[in-house]
DNA sequence: GTCTATATGATGATAGAC
DNA sequence: GTCTATCATCATATAGAC
């Protein structure tokens, strides 16, 4: 038996991460199964053993790349707390280009998921509220109290905006743009602890 | 003479109008040349008597919706100042799948400018700056000091990130969404409005 | 200037050999 | 399961009549 059931699986999950990388980076329409498949090293005769076709395969990259993004991954929470939470923030604004890493899917779906089968939606949605829920969770362990979960869906807003701007400007202006809304992000989340922490002291 | 250079001219402006409006709707790919001269009531042979084909005819949409975009356009300033602001920003917010407007062309772009040429990128830049300048202005007469232009920026960013995901979600968690981002969006121009007369009270 | 008709090219999808 | 054709469709763009 030349072809395992194992083989077949690694092959599906090397065309579903290709995939999901170059959607979260072009889009659904920019990227072609043809494209997907060489980087996967296969012709695109191939892909139809795997998926039933293009849809199906961005709605399975899709919900790869809501569950792989970085804020799913858990950080190694040795160190610092609030080093922990900026470390994040601080990688999810410094895309490039050229990084290696594939962008969230929130700011490539915005235009795509906007025009789409309420089921990408939902995909898109659980995305978003991942990461809502997921920074929450950390600002509340930074002592954050009031509305933290408010916060937080402010917080992802603006790095999705900003992210989603910063692709779209001109070169020259990209890093500075996003060194402001870096230390928007910043101090908006640090006056929310310190505001916490004022308030525990008079207590 | 059947053909009026004046005639050109309009018709041309058709296209025009059309294309923005689509593009803006739905972004560069999943926009036709048939789609857009068929709403301009021809047919898509006629289009290359006025442009030299797609992307200049994209080139041109992205600078009229620059230019058209509700941001540019002077609301009668007759109104109270501090409605007036919120008026703005609640238009911008109000965004829905069935109204009859063209949405705001800093939404869509995000997927397809970060992909394209300097020359476009150069116009959704323009676009931006002309939104966080108008805003840098009104922000002002309302009395508002500080850094008011890093005020204007986040606001801006704000907005873009929201009525982004906003389309993206599913929609019956939309219209909490919109609500719950335009008032911590109110919020934080209240607060810096406020702050800037506790100072001055004090002096 | 606008039309109909057609050329050209790209892409999603299928058929059949291995 | 993967390959090499090949098909079918659709979209950009062109040609030529009116």
């Amino acid at each position: 038996m030349p072809y395992t059931l194992k083989h077949k699986e690694q092959t599906r999950q090397r065309i579903l991460q290709t995939a999901a990388k170059l959607f979260c980076t072009y889009g659904f329409d920019r990227v072609t199964l043809d494209q997907i498949m060489k980087k996967a090293n296969m012709t695109h005769g191939a892909f139809y053993a795997h998926f039933s076709g293009k849809s199906s395969l961005y709605e399975a990259a899709l919900q790869l790349a809501a569950s792989h993004s970085f804020w799913a991954r858990r950080e190694k929470q040795s160190e610092n707390k609030e080093t922990h939470i900026k470390a994040l923030l601080t990688r999810y604004l410094s895309w490039t280009r050229n990084s290696g890493d594939s962008p969230s899917p929130l700011e490539f779906l915005v235009t795509d998921a906007a025009h789409k089968e309420e089921k990408v939606r939902k995909a898109y949605q659980a995305c978003f509220d991942s990461l809502v829920d997921r920074l929450t969770i950390i600002l509340k362990k930074q002592g954050s109290t009031g509305d933290v979960k408010d916060l937080a869906e402010e917080t992802v807003v603006s790095l999705v905006g900003t992210v989603a701007i910063a692709r779209s400007i001109t070169q020259p202006l990209q890093r500075d743009f996003l060194k402001r809304a870096q230390s928007r992000i910043f101090n908006r989340i640090n006056l929310a602890i310190q505001d916490t922490k004022i308030v525990s002291d008079k207590c």
